[in-house]
DNA sequence: ACCTATCTATACCGGTGTGTATACTTGCGG
DNA sequence: CCGCAAGTATACACACCGGTATAGATAGGT
């Protein structure tokens, strides 16, 4: 049985093939690395990787659910860390603009695997579908606590912006999407 | 030399190749569709395809292009129908609503080309960037017409609601995203 | 009548990619 | 001391993909 398939903790080869993984998927696409590669570069053989994580696709989900904890963690953070539900609504465009500066250059690594993977079925599908809900969430809790009027179409609107931030940063040549985007928000908001 | 090298009109079996790759392109991804496969659903032999296109980045490129033109006029066409500048950009939201809706159950073909060809120097980005370059272009063209203060970070800021949109369509489970980035930007405009 | 462009049919080459098989080593816990 | 988990090393099966080669058919223009 797979290192995933239960949340037992990664073993030392594991953590390395995941790290490697994570880099290289990001960085030239999913497609573009094979998995003697990502072997290679974790100085590990493929059946350590094979037994270790089942399959690409299922080391492909690993890979993705790591990045998307990360990055859950790191908005939660500053949000928490912010004096009230507006800040906090403003904390999230900051964090992207500190996450995008320091390693970001290729965009949302979910909407890029969904790209790479279109079959609907695809488990990478429901893996993007939740984080763009758990987003979504953050911004409704955020806008009832404030008491803005009509909290669910505002919400929609705070998660517009920010997905276009990511977009227009890596495809769109604005490289202050985040911060346009942050005061975007700030306009949008009655204070 | 291959028919895209010059602008010379697609002789018919080039044409059929043309169509075909542009769906299979959009709905499997370009690593998710050969050449091989391409031909055969276009009813054409490989050769054909190679003698036309030469090989399959120029089949891509031409893919990108062809979805471009058709897009552009079809934004081009509902912004002149509007009554002013400030009409013509809401009427840009429309016109992605239609659009997302007659044919787009899959995300922006250039994103996703981006997503599937990492390599900058890929000639992919340059047609991406040209593209959102022109999109950045008609709303700035707009809001400088409307008169508006600040005309650049306004544009900006229509154009990250743009790209939002089209994500949060095909992956945030935002059906009517369209429509409330076209409210968005009418919160944001002043009348 | 001939030439050229277009297109069909088919076979093939080299490379790559996922995944498996086999045999051997190392280290730790009961 | 033994057994199991984790890992190395290497080879290989099988499929697919981009691209090429060769030979022939068809039709329109000069």
């Amino acid at each position: 049985m797979s290192v995933v398939e239960q949340g037992r903790p990664l073993t030392p080869a594991a953590q390395r093939v995941l790290d490697v993984a994570g880099t290289l998927f990001y960085e030239r696409g999913i497609g573009g690395v094979g998995m003697e590669l990502i072997a290679a570069e974790a100085g590990v053989t493929k059946k350590t990787v094979y037994d270790r994580f089942g399959s690409k696709e299922a080391l492909i989900v690993a890979y993705l659910r790591t990045r998307d904890r990360r990055w859950r963690a790191f908005v939660t953070e500053r949000v928490t860390a912010a004096p009230g539900p507006r800040a906090g609504i403003l904390a999230t465009y900051e964090a992207l603009d500190t996450w995008q500066r320091r390693h970001n250059a290729r965009g949302c690594s979910m909407v890029n695997a969904c790209a790479e993977l279109p079959d609907p079925e695809h488990p990478v599908h429901r893996v993007a579908a939740e984080e763009k809900a758990w987003l979504r969430d953050v911004y409704r809790r955020l806008v009832t606590e404030a008491r803005y009027d009509d909290p669910e179409s505002l919400a929609d609107r705070l998660l517009i912006l920010h997905e276009g931030a990511i977009v227009t940063y890596s495809i769109g040549g604005l490289p202050d999407s985040a911060r346009i985007a942050r005061d975007t928000a700030d306009a949008l908001l009655p204070r």
